[in-house]
DNA sequence: TAGGGAACTGACTTCAAAGTAAGTATGGGA
DNA sequence: TCCCATACTTACTTTGAAGTCAGTTCCCTA
């Protein structure tokens, strides 16, 4: 069940290789509240509104996987489960930072660059 | 007291700006290769071989869409068309570069992190 | 006139990622 | 006793990005 193929192997650039780690649907979002703070599964629900259980399940179970995030379990009445940055995740946010940096800024010079575009 | 308006089209969070510029499936290659050089739609194709002509044009015109890349189109015999990163292009450079930094390191831990991570 | 190379475009199919809905275990409080 | 909350899992359906393959235009050479 853990047989999964080499994504890595075949990728000829690195590029793929980062988009592969933060490119699902939630990844960035995911990230993006986890470099702030640990936080709990309900916590990312709620920051994450349009996020299922499913969904954030499974993007936080391939993020610890692959020793970006780190699940701490609580042994509380209610289960109380902490998600947060592994030492080795926060190595990632640099290149989220330059990310988000970029993104911001493409996102300030009208969002959508195809509509400054459409005279060509 | 999260702003969870779309501020941005759909887009909660710039790094899913960055991941919607370069998140296709060809398209940390093709900028990959834009990033020495500019290249003919036919020298891309050489140095991608799995890409199709319809996912390469596809791409390339996305690209061209967001401003990254420009198209110039030599009228020659056979026609002519060359891409290269535009001025706005090349501000993604650094990030490309940090991405490709992290990713290149990550591959070289071990490609794929989970079978570091199993003991869960 | 026929064929060729470059650079595409369009109709259709495919398949994995994402979504939906429901189910599970735990124990504490009403 | 039953219900609630948390933190999931499982089975099934939908979506959309990517792939296949064939067609098109342009002018040039043979």
């Amino acid at each position: 069940m853990e047989a999964r193929k080499p994504f890595v192997s075949e990728e000829q650039c690195p590029i793929e290789t980062v988009i592969h780690v933060v490119g699902g649907k939630w990844k960035p979002t995911i990230l993006w509240h986890l470099m702030d703070s640990t936080m709990r599964f309900s916590a990312l629900e709620k920051r994450i509104p349009d996020v299922t259980q499913k969904m954030l399940a499974q993007h936080l179970r391939e993020l610890e996987n692959q020793g970006i995030v780190t699940r701490t379990i609580h042994p509380s009445v209610p289960p109380k489960v902490e998600y947060s940055l592994s030492e080795y995740g926060r190595t990632l946010v640099p290149v989220l930072q330059s990310m988000c940096d970029w993104g911001r800024n493409h996102n300030r010079l009208g969002g959508d660059m195809s509509v400054r575009q459409m005279q060509s």
